[in-house]
DNA sequence: GTCGCTTTTGAATCACGGG
DNA sequence: TCCCGTGATTCAAAAGCGA
């Protein structure tokens, strides 16, 4: 086993194909394969944004396959490669949207994986539906498996678990696009790379599934965001990439990156603002019902609920801030302090539902 | 269709097994399918939390398959009968963790379903993992998929935007478990189904996807949340179970339940449903004057109106929606929200013209 | 340098009816 | 069946820019 890890070319990127290369690796050599394979997005015309901006879609040559079967066959290549250069108790994280996450997430299983989690980044800033045909897509869904069901795979149980205020960590990661400073340009000051992933994602594998000093491949190198991560926190890596830009791209990058000392580990405090609540919650929950009667503040107006969230008077309909600023005539209101319900005979401010909400959410 | 329609058994549970049930009811009768199919769940041996009490884990004969190749079987059987029971424009929702979703949404691509979206519940209360060997289980994941690609699917936009406080609604929806009162118990005590889906989830579905009055039919019955939220939300249901305890327990649930009343059904709608009006009108009606000049939003471009309806620059003529998406050199554009008029020295939009001529038509 | 306003942008399976 | 015209549709965050 020694010998092997020594053959391998650590903290470098192999140029070209990523099965062909990991086949030409010892078998069992690596801990941890993270990958981020082309998504198989079937994007027919262009997209506008309302404001008649063109949407820079993804439509790029290495994503597009020709139906589902052939998409299968490559999943099942490079998945089958990866498991071979998997030591026992080595481990897979792979990432993807709806569009190919759940045939990769049978491949997974049907090779042998074992899958220990599902994990979902949910982002907090993610491009809107723009024609509002269906939800906002804010998520990605990354599936962690250990190699085979019987690997003693590695888990930093309490490093996660401070990473996250002194609480377990949860299978869904709050976590904003890659933009800004760390978003790699070309020299013409376009994105270099379509679909860059957050630094914070790899941060988070890494420190929850790796030791210092493990191995960590990405088949799917890109602009090399799982080499500058590895770099970060002492772990070495290997990455493979096809594109000729891509790899310039991630090189510069990677050389760029200072290691971290161990006390630089501790990052990402968690924001504690109060989250916003929606007033359909309520009604969804039905701490509230449909066709229910509030009250006004003053007792002098009525409103009724409606299953949507809104609420209608015999003048007016829309949001609870809406229409408690049409019926005071007032140029804004707020609803959750404006609207009662009753009670025990008494009128309680439907903002008691919110903070019952609320302390839900963070207990 | 009419005859078809009439012949579904509507608000009554079917009792027996769910292919066989779906195959003797007309085809293309459904508008949506609700389904929480078992999850295959791999449980080795009991578990049991730090103070060795034992964690009720869903161990139902229900839940067992033999293998991955038996439980692609039983989805794809169970599929193939929701799908043909669909209407053309209908729709799918299927729930489910990460033992079996990934199966369940790759035979759903395979059988021809369009995804709309994968929508993650946020659980705001997971159980915690209690033996510290991997990510808090916080979530599960629904499957929302049109019938084919070409299935002018129901999506109310309008009234789920309402429901999340005027934004539009994200793929992620934070929710509790469905505990408390909400929770049916036997007799006993003990909770009547392992696995018993908040009403709350439903609610938003039914809101987001059927019209009052639409057919939603719900494969794995389970204790009837399905029924509950589509009786509550006047909504029709057909129900399917195979247990005799989980039908009585939802008959009785069922029947508690209140309708919502017509008026808190009417939800936020659509622009696109308002009726049409044409720009001549406007001319027509001498609220703009023929020759009077109207700016572009953004204040850089003007256009004269013409006595047929038309707009006139230097270099174009036409619609008002061709003349703004020449100037612009877009590819298309809304008119009505584009082009302004002055009003007491303030520019105003001609689309407060539209909608008073709107006013006047429905009063 | 700072403040405030405007512009840009992000893995997207993104219309529909009439002729 | 296709072609064509109308017109509906966006959120958070960062960058850019002018005062």
């Amino acid at each position: 086993m020694k010998s092997e890890k020594a053959a391998l070319p650590l903290d470098t990127i192999i140029a070209g194909d990523c099965v062909k290369a990991m086949n030409a690796l010892p078998a069992a050599s690596v801990d941890l394969i993270f990958a981020d394979p082309p998504y198989n997005l079937q994007l027919k015309g262009e997209l506008h944004r309302p404001d008649n901006s063109r949407v820079d879609a993804v439509d790029d040559a290495w994503d597009r396959f020709d139906g589902f079967s052939a998409y299968d066959r490559f999943t099942r290549d490079w998945l089958k490669a990866a498991r071979r250069l998997l030591k026992p108790d080595g481990a897979l994280w792979v990432i993807g949207s709806y569009h190919n996450i759940f045939r990769v997430g049978a491949a997974v299983q049907d090779l042998g994986f074992w899958i220990l989690n599902d994990v979902v980044w949910r982002k907090t800033n993610p491009m809107p539906n723009f024609r509002g045909k269906r939800l906002t897509n804010a998520h990605e869904t990354m599936i962690w498996a250990a190699r085979t069901d019987r690997s003693k795979y590695c888990f930093n149980y309490d490093a996660l678990k401070a990473l996250n205020d002194g609480v377990q960590m949860r299978s869904d990661w709050e976590m904003p696009l890659c933009t800004g400073g760390e978003r790699l340009k070309t020299d013409s000051g376009e994105k270099a790379h379509p679909t860059q992933k957050p630094e914070g994602l790899l941060h988070r594998i890494l420190i929850g599934s790796t030791q210092p000093g493990d191995v960590v491949l990405d088949p799917f190198f890109g602009t090399g965001t799982t080499g500058a991560a590895a770099k970060r926190l002492g772990r070495r890596w290997i990455g493979i990439e096809r594109e000729a830009d891509y790899i310039k791209a991630a090189r510069a990058r990677i050389a760029d990156v200072v290691p971290a000392g161990p006390e630089a580990l501790v990052v990402t405090a968690s924001k504690r603002k109060e989250p916003r609540v929606p007033f359909g919650r309520v009604v969804e929950r039905r701490m509230l019902e449909p066709g229910e009667v509030l009250e006004s503040l003053n007792g002098r107006h009525r409103a009724r609920v409606r299953a949507d969230g809104t609420l209608i008077t015999a003048d007016a309909a829309g949001s609870i801030h809406q229409v408690g600023a049409a019926v005071e005539g007032a140029p804004s209101c707020n609803g959750w302090t404006y609207w009662h319900f009753r009670r025990d005979g008494r009128r309680v401010p439907i903002d008691v539902l919110r903070q019952q909400i609320r302390a839900e959410m963070t207990a």
